[in-house]
DNA sequence: GGCTTTTTCCTAGAGCCCCTAGGTGAAGTC
DNA sequence: GACTTCACCTAGGGGCTCTAGGAAAAAGCC
């Protein structure tokens, strides 16, 4: 009998693609070995487990993200590149829900620490950034606010979260804008204790 | 043989403390049942299946976070009222992330239409954000805003995602901070679309 | 108290999933 | 052609969800 031909590769692309069809906490694999026309018991000679299967998953898809945000953000700055960047990242989250979910998935920090995904994600965080003249600690401040920001509304609105009948993407551009100023206005160091 | 005395409130009990101790995703009918000493099967007396649990749970969740937040920002207003807000609502997700990770599902909307909890959220934050003289659709891109960010701020940190040493705490003031300066300044209508 | 009804819990079993152990045959290496 | 490696196999254990149908406790009724 002929062999499949998988490869831990093709398999994380499958996942993947599955992902983003049916859901990522319904990529099993079981499901991977029936769409190869193969037993379960055999992916485990190309993957160690699920979680590794998810921890594949979770890189490739960090790497398409940032390669996405880094070719919208090139040649740009300041409130341009605020806006390039948040509409690669939500376009990306919208239109791979699964691929996105698996981005969100808690890794082990060794295997993410040599990442080159996360590297250029900092790499092109900070540089986005460098226009409003932060210094640090206000600069890991504003990259957390931004994820945070970035990261709950795309997880709000794919899970239906926005019940309003507000168009969404003009919600997104006045946060955006909002965000702009904040960080144009960041406050700083003022009274962190407020006198009451 | 006596009976365990179940009802459908105290497998809730049981499930949200249970997931506070090992996981949203590790709440199982199965362990439930071992919990109470019971057949897993005996549970769906009370319970029609997984997915009603766990709305149940998210129901339940979610009164418990609202009320938090009701008597953090009762009697304040403006700055004040943000900061207790922001506070209370990161508390909770902090102490209770199987509890939080619950009010995260997807639920039918049919079933939320008439939850208490949804509409006095609803009052709250909208009450909250009085002081800054917002009108629609304004006032609902704000929400979003805030919603959004403090959801992703409180993912991101219990999934360990803040690697960096800054102080979450401060981070997360600043933040708040910037949300009130954004809400302070909001961009009003001004260029939807950028000369570009 | 007895009687009936309802409810709670049971056993049995099907189906899907993850994962391990150990075997077989196909693909590359010399 | 023999040898090694590796892709895939069968067999099987264990956990989970959920259904169907039965038995016994609890609650309601006289």
């Amino acid at each position: 009998m002929p062999r499949a031909g998988i490869t831990a590769d093709r398999l994380v692309t499958a996942a993947v693609e599955l992902a983003d069809e049916a859901g990522f906490e319904n990529v099993t694999l079981s499901a991977l070995a029936r769409r190869f026309g193969v037993k379960d018991a055999s992916l485990y000679s190309h993957v160690k487990n699920l979680q590794d299967l998810r921890t594949r998953m979770a890189l490739r898809a960090g790497g398409e993200l940032i390669d996405r945000i880094a070719a919208a953000v090139a040649g740009r700055a300041g409130k341009d590149a605020l806006a390039a960047f948040a509409g690669a990242y939500r376009a990306y989250a919208l239109e791979h829900p699964g691929r996105y979910a698996a981005t969100q998935i808690r890794i082990d920090q060794s295997l993410l620490a040599d990442s080159p995904a996360l590297r250029r994600t900092a790499e092109i965080t900070y540089g986005m950034l460098r226009a409003y003249g932060l210094d640090e600690p206000d600069l890991t401040d504003a990259v957390r606010l931004l994820r945070a920001t970035f990261h709950g509304y795309c997880v709000l609105e794919a899970g239906g979260g926005f019940g309003a009948p507000r168009d969404v993407q003009q919600s997104w551009n006045r946060a955006v804008d909002a965000l702009h100023t904040a960080l144009t206005h960041w406050p700083r160091e003022e009274n962190d204790h407020p006198h009451e």
